[in-house]
DNA sequence: ATTAGGATCAACT
DNA sequence: GTTGATCCTAATA
């Protein structure tokens, strides 16, 4: 099967994190906010399988805050980090195995103006969606959009195949942040994207 | 350009 | 009580 005519569905985000988390680099978002639409392409992300993955949420099994991960896959679990943050994962896996794709980083398609107006901080269009926490803002990702149908045409927030990315535009490496699980290199993202979040270890190794 | 500190929720020891 | 799938600001170089 060739790279470049891969293609998203519901169907493939079964399969298995990894081939998830490569075939969502590429895919669009698109979120009804007030002022108007935006659409970004996902260009960063990491994969967490929570059967064999100690750094997944899920290792430890199901809980009131994992169980998006556990459910169908193509809905969004969002979580509250550093008592600030928003992040935002796709499930993966089918029904009852748990498993998701963190949303990293992304670029705006559009509207600039809009994606501009809920990031007021960002020194650039590059910084929008560069990080997790920040794509969440820009979205506008909070609790009430866990367990969120991305592929329901009606919800809010709706995730799009978008145009594929070629096979040698993607990297991968190690996750950012995590301690457990450090050298997996479960992280994708597409190369040269302006973006792409910075990596940095959490921890020296041991 | 790089680094340190603060914010302050929820899971876990 | 500690640490995290983080970001922003201020201070140092």
């Amino acid at each position: 099967m060739r790279a470049d005519r891969a293609t998203l569905s519901r169907e493939q985000l079964a399969v298995d994190v990894l081939p998830a988390a490569r075939l969502l680099l590429g895919c669009q978002l698109v979120a009804d906010r007030p002022g108007g639409q935006v659409v970004v392409r996902l260009v960063e992300v990491e994969a967490y399988r929570g059967s064999d993955d100690p750094a997944a949420h899920s290792y430890r099994g199901r809980t009131a805050r994992n169980f998006v991960m556990f459910g169908p896959p193509g809905h969004l679990y969002v979580y509250f980090v550093y008592g600030m943050h928003f992040c935002a994962n796709i499930s993966c896996l089918p029904d009852g195995e748990p498993g998701a794709v963190l949303l990293r980083a992304a670029e705006v398609v559009s509207d600039l103006d809009v994606a501009r107006l809920h990031r007021p901080t960002a020194r650039s269009d590059a910084e929008l969606a560069r990080g997790p926490a920040r794509l969440a803002t820009l979205l506008g990702l909070r609790r009430e959009h866990n367990n969120l149908d991305l592929t329901d045409p009606t919800s809010p927030v709706r995730l799009l195949p978008g145009e594929p990315v070629p096979a040698d535009r993607v990297r991968t490496g190690p996750r950012v942040g995590v301690v457990e699980a450090r050298d997996r290199p479960w992280r994708f993202w597409v190369d040269g994207s302006p973006a792409v979040s910075a990596y940095r270890r959490h921890r020296e190794p041991a």
